[in-house]
DNA sequence: TACTAAACGAGACGGTACGTCCAGTCTTTCA
DNA sequence: TGAAAGACTGGACGTACCGTCTCGTTTAGTA
């Protein structure tokens, strides 16, 4: 979260506990209250912790809320459940239940918004949120092409850009189903999604 | 905006140019502030107008940025553009056209952060925004279908079920390629995006 | 406190009512808390009237203090009591009970420790507080000279340079007895006060 | 100024420049700030010493601001001038001149303030400060008396009254005259008062 | 000489108050 | 009676100090 160099050592180290704590009471709080109700001091106060303590870690409550809504993804995996359209589907409908959780709707888009006018903001939350989606997209194109189902894509460029264009659908079709449309992204329309996205691929590549 | 009854017919009437600088005056501000420091003293200022009156035509900041905002999509047309692949272009580049104009950006994604919490919020961007794109969909099919592109939907449900996805993967992917990738959702990129959905849409017809 | 000039007369005017509320809840709070632990907070609280209020009115503690301790001094009197002995032993006992005061003694010497960097400030304390005492010091002086107890003073400048001695020794010695020796300033401590002054003052008189 | 007992005989023994340092930084602080922007983490940084070494010798601001104030009260000397009206002179002169050093005039009334409601710091102010003083006056009775300008007291409670009253007098006088008239305590001024305070002293050893 | 216990620096900690800002309401006068 | 002006209550903001606490590091006096 903040550097890992050595640095310091002497002085008080700081309490890694409180840490921890303070993410926990962030995810709380944005439960109960939601984004725009969350106030530090109430979130200092549950953690049981002084807010100079939260202030000292973190900058604000945009870079607050982004780390503590970046833990919930820590849990998305990408087991192989033997092929890819069953890969898909399973890690959407991770991906879908994670975004299911108010927690995660409350504080998501609040700092997606915010980040449209903060460089910084936007670069934590594609570190620490968005990248670490990405890279299971990546990792089940490979695996899809080691089983033979789709060819070896031989240029990283091209599959970066293919990449870039999957998950932008995949996860925006996911958070606009979920919270504009405020639908349930379930199994049957995630199998809807999975079949329009691998025939639109399968597609393209013939006839590119 | 409220009732369209005649209403009162004594004491001053209330201004209509008033509504229309308030929201002119809150996208300005929405430009150069975004939403978090926006105040509606400073629109009100900037309106010329006192807050009372602010407040007496709107519940509070969250409608107010409803209102202004949905006004940018009051320019999405659906001309004829003499295929379907181009219909879905040109009205994917209109709505990314809007969407790269910082006064969406910053007011439309802290709106539907607040939605999560907020039915009233959210029924109130649907009928404003979203249904308004959502019309779109429903047109160029119809229109497709005439051109003999596709067949037509004879159940309605079914069509409606299938615009919802349309919707969400179109609408999902804009957004979140402009506002969390930060990349343009230029010419290049929609035109792979439509060709991703038109053939995952027809091949999904055929297998269904 | 504030201007006199006719200024604004559009808009919600001030709560007259406040400033009185407010300038008691200092005193109340000087009492039971004290300077230093009285803060703004609580003396809103108090006055059941908002932070903002008092803001708006007063630039900090150290004026708000002033004008609360100032209104104490309101009730020094100058009856004429027959001698001019009689006269300043009355005057000095009611300054005196107005330094026994809790609030008095608590506000008033931490005010003045904060106008030794405060030009600002000590002008306040002398406008609102010492000029009102010094005046009684040149009425007495002249209903004196009325009474032919003491020679009629032809110069205006000497008499502000002994009235100006005369209140130094007066008020500081009362200050010092209470506030540092911390003893009473009772009637025969006055009363010893009082006779070394007039023969010190005859005496003066006589050799200058 | 704390424990002379031996006390502990083991272990790392507490800097004796520290004290020295701190209490000098002190009243760097206070003519560089004032009382109220006094911060004891500022006087440790200053004196080079951690906040906790500071804490160790004082328990709080009122306390160490005592300690650093006392020490410029240890100049005040009582040199045999050859009058009882001289030696008042120029120990009035040297009172006003450190009264007049902006580390004294910013702490002094400060702690005195504070002691109004703290009886063991007043008790430590009349010990570090006032007693000090006191002793002065006594002395310079006992030199006028021995020289046979005053009639020698044989009663020791009515010396300390009187000695009293003058202290009241002579230290109160200054006081107002520096802080709250703020005008100085010059050689005129102090000669003026040193007359009427003789004159009255005189005539009230006559009429008693 | 090595041991030991206290003092030391650094700085994190829980608290508390600060003075500012904004939301949303209320109370005036003007048109 | 609507609108403009601006004072009002209430509450969060982010900062600054307070006085305490934990660290790891000296440093004088034994033993």
């Amino acid at each position: 979260m903040q550097s890992s160099t050595p640095a310091a050592r002497t002085g008080r180290p700081r309490s890694a506990a409180a840490d921890a704590a303070i993410l926990e009471a962030t995810r709380e709080a944005l439960v109960e209250l939601g984004w725009s109700k969350l106030t530090l001091s109430d979130v200092a106060t549950r953690a049981g912790v002084a807010k100079t303590t939260l202030y000292r870690r973190w900058s604000g409550k945009n870079e607050l809320v982004v780390d503590a809504v970046a833990e919930l993804f820590d849990e998305l995996e990408l087991p192989d459940r033997g092929s890819l359209a069953a890969d898909i589907e399973g890690v959407v409908l991770q991906f879908a239940a994670i975004l299911d959780r108010p927690e995660a709707q409350s504080g998501l888009m609040a700092v997606v918004a915010e980040s449209t006018r903060d460089d910084a903001l936007r670069e934590r939350i594609r570190t620490s949120i968005v990248d670490r989606q990405k890279r299971l997209v990546l990792e089940g194109r490979a695996r899809a092409a080691a089983r033979g189902e789709l060819p070896p894509e031989p240029d990283p460029d091209a599959a970066s850009h293919e990449a870039d264009l999957i998950f932008d659908v995949v996860a925006g079709a996911v958070v606009h189903r979920t919270l504009v449309s405020a639908r349930p992204a379930d199994e049957e329309w995630v199998r809807d999604l999975t079949r329009v996205l691998l025939l639109g691929l399968a597609g393209a590549a013939h006839t590119s």
